[in-house]
DNA sequence: TGTAATACATCGTAACACGAGGTATTACCT
DNA sequence: AGGTAATACCTCGTGTTACGATGTATTACA
């Protein structure tokens, strides 16, 4: 897919692949690959941005002797996914101008 | 709408808008209003991408006793619309997975 | 022994949207 | 005549972003 078109849809990605539980970074990716593949620089970089937009948390856990971070998603991450909705419907106008066969129609 | 999500949107955009008739920047920006609105700087920098990328081609007119530059789409302009609608469908699996209630319904 | 998987991270680059600013003409109002 | 809005083009600099390349370290398995 268009990486350009990707773009901004990937924060949500991110935040709707933790919004119901807790995940950390090789987890996210392995969830979201059946929609959007995303690098490991990509990740890193959005949960850096995420967490300072404070729409996540972090929490460093031990897990089998090895470090992880589990990203936990805020009161402003999930107002985020909302206004996503309203975006939505702005794109969807766009899709439908792009797409329609004919304007006289 | 968040500049983010725009992204290649706008592209898309300016090539509906000159799709069925030739236009030029005033005109376009103009009629993509009540889809998008974009700055005469945003503008012009697409065109110029397209051009580079033959999606369009332009001519310069006269119109009124002022230069005009009319942009044509091209054969590539018309596919690369095609390839849209392919792209939109991954785009509607991420809003799907992105605005669903719950991960358990 | 090596190589794949897990798990984290940084750096540099290229693409992009946009604000700020510039030039020039036409049209309208007072 | 003077001012302002609309039309019509353009450039430059900046901040955001996606990603490839690269690095570190551990666990698992052939």
């Amino acid at each position: 897919m268009d990486a350009q078109l990707k773009r901004g849809l990937l924060d949500l990605c991110v935040l709707a692949a933790i919004k119901d539980e807790d995940s950390y970074g090789y987890k996210i990716i392995k969830d979201l690959k059946p929609y959007a593949e995303l690098s490991e620089s990509t990740l890193y970089t959005i949960l850096k941005r995420l967490e300072a937009a404070e729409m996540l948390t972090v929490r460093t856990a031990e897990h089998d002797g090895r470090l992880r971070k589990y990203y936990h998603i805020t009161a402003e991450g999930l107002q985020r996914i909302e206004e996503f909705r309203l975006d939505w419907e702005e794109m969807l106008k766009i899709h439908r101008f792009v797409t329609k066969e004919d304007k006289d129609l």
